[in-house]
DNA sequence: GAGAATTTGTTCGTATGTATG
DNA sequence: CCATACATACGAACAAATTCT
């Protein structure tokens, strides 16, 4: 209808710049319209105009601003949640809770093995368990306050058929979680799952850290390795959807059994 | 208006089923339609009722099979594609390319530190560069018929203002990089973005393999550091989207110099 | 504490653009 | 060139969560 000639000179006035200076140009390939905007407050929050930790303006607001429907503000705003730049919640706005979506964040993984801790077909064999209070180092390396109460579980981890184990697991949970692990060993289910069930609270967001070490002998025994072996550390520090750490784990994986793969996939596209 | 009511009865008619025997009952949290149909879905590809390699009927099909705009459909589609069960493409059809969304694939990274090799504040000063063939491991390695050539360069990558280099980094680019790359010494640019820009084809895939390794003499000197020392080895691979190998890169980071760490979010919520 | 106002979430409808075969 | 199938974009209304009065 005559509403296109509209829309177009509309598209045309809508104060979609680029983020930075000249930039590239991509007119030949005519970019949707919610990708530039996506990329416009993108350079917005990167310089500040939109502060970290403030809310964006309302939706129907920022499309007039645009002169773009709110749908298609609503595909922009998607997209930096996707990138992890902000996030909303109903009833309240948007957060900014990021202000670089530095090329790094263009890509997200989505492997299988990425929880490998997880990985089915793993029995987890429990070989010590214990009720302690996080003090000193522990405490601050959970982020938490000292004193707080955890169930803490030692055990390797197999694969189904094998000889000798392919990881040494230590676990912090919640104490409630304490008579409901003690009755099952091995453990074949994710443990990060029996304490969304026990505890009632959903983990929305997992903490990875990858770290080289050396085998001890007290570990390389365990694990029946060399001690002097290269393998990697995996921490993982498991959040409820407001930030309360609900798990941590300690994983140590020989080099000869184990290496992480992830595979990246381009979301620009 | 009157739609409205026409609109509720429609949703009880709906041939949304939940995917597996008696099913949980959310009904008194209101999942939203086009979760359920997701749910619905996920369940058909899972069982073989939607085969795998095969193409979802298309979107107006479903829709109407479902009783739903096409709109609430692509929204469940476009979860089908987060989890990585689907991908669609323009003018062919929506291809089912995975058929277990098994708990492992819940969370998704988006993390700053995914591509540290591409940290902003990072310069990567060559010392050797050559063209090479790739024969025996290498080319087995690089999963490339051998005999390909590839230009290979070798360097160190420190941050900005330290006295020590972070990382050893061999990296195997197309030839036609070679005149680019020799040109600029230190190079600050991620260097798969320079891929892209000079041979034209987008990078949408890259494999990355974490392994722990022991410092060896040559490398540890030019890193600086104690031979014998944990390191990790961070093996990259960048694909083209339709799969050509692009780029391969393999960087050796001391323990005491770099962690990796990803934040995995929850994509379900 | 009830209720109004605000803000994001869901869902419909419709039209047009663009890539593929 | 045409038909098909996904992609983008408009508009409108109601639902649900939160906050403020």
């Amino acid at each position: 209808m005559s509403s296109d000639a509209a829309r177009k000179r509309k598209r045309r006035e809508s104060g979609v710049e680029t983020a930075t200076g000249p930039v590239q140009d991509n007119s030949f390939a005519r970019t949707p319209l919610y990708l530039a905007l996506a990329h416009d407050l993108e350079g917005r929050i990167r310089d500040g105009r939109l502060p970290l930790g403030s809310l964006l303006p309302p939706e129907p607001d920022l499309a007039a601003e645009f002169g773009v429907s709110r749908h298609t503000l609503r595909q922009a705003i998607q997209r930096l949640r996707r990138l992890g730049l902000v996030s909303a919640k109903k009833g309240v706005g948007t957060t900014i809770c990021e202000a670089d979506a530095s090329s790094a964040r263009r890509f997200v993984s989505a492997s299988r093995a990425d929880l490998s801790e997880q990985a089915e077909g793993t029995d987890f064999t429990i070989f010590e368990s214990a009720s302690v209070r996080a003090r000193g180092s522990l405490a601050s390396e959970l982020a938490c306050r000292p004193g707080r109460e955890w169930f803490t579980l030692k055990g390797t981890r197999s694969e189904i058929g094998a000889d000798r184990p392919m990881a040494l697991d230590e676990v912090y949970v919640d104490p409630r979680l304490a008579e409901t692990l003690k009755a099952m060993n091995p453990i074949r289910q994710a443990i990060f799952r029996l304490v969304e069930e026990v505890t009632g609270e959903r983990i929305a967001e997992i903490r990875q850290t990858i770290r080289p070490v050396i085998l001890d002998r007290p570990t390389a025994e365990v694990l029946n390795a060399q001690a002097g072996e290269p393998a990697l550390k995996i921490t993982r520090a498991y959040f409820s959807p407001s930030g309360r750490l609900l798990e941590l784990s300690y994983q140590t994986l020989p080099a000869d059994r184990f290496a992480y793969t992830t595979v990246l996939r381009d979301v620009t596209a």
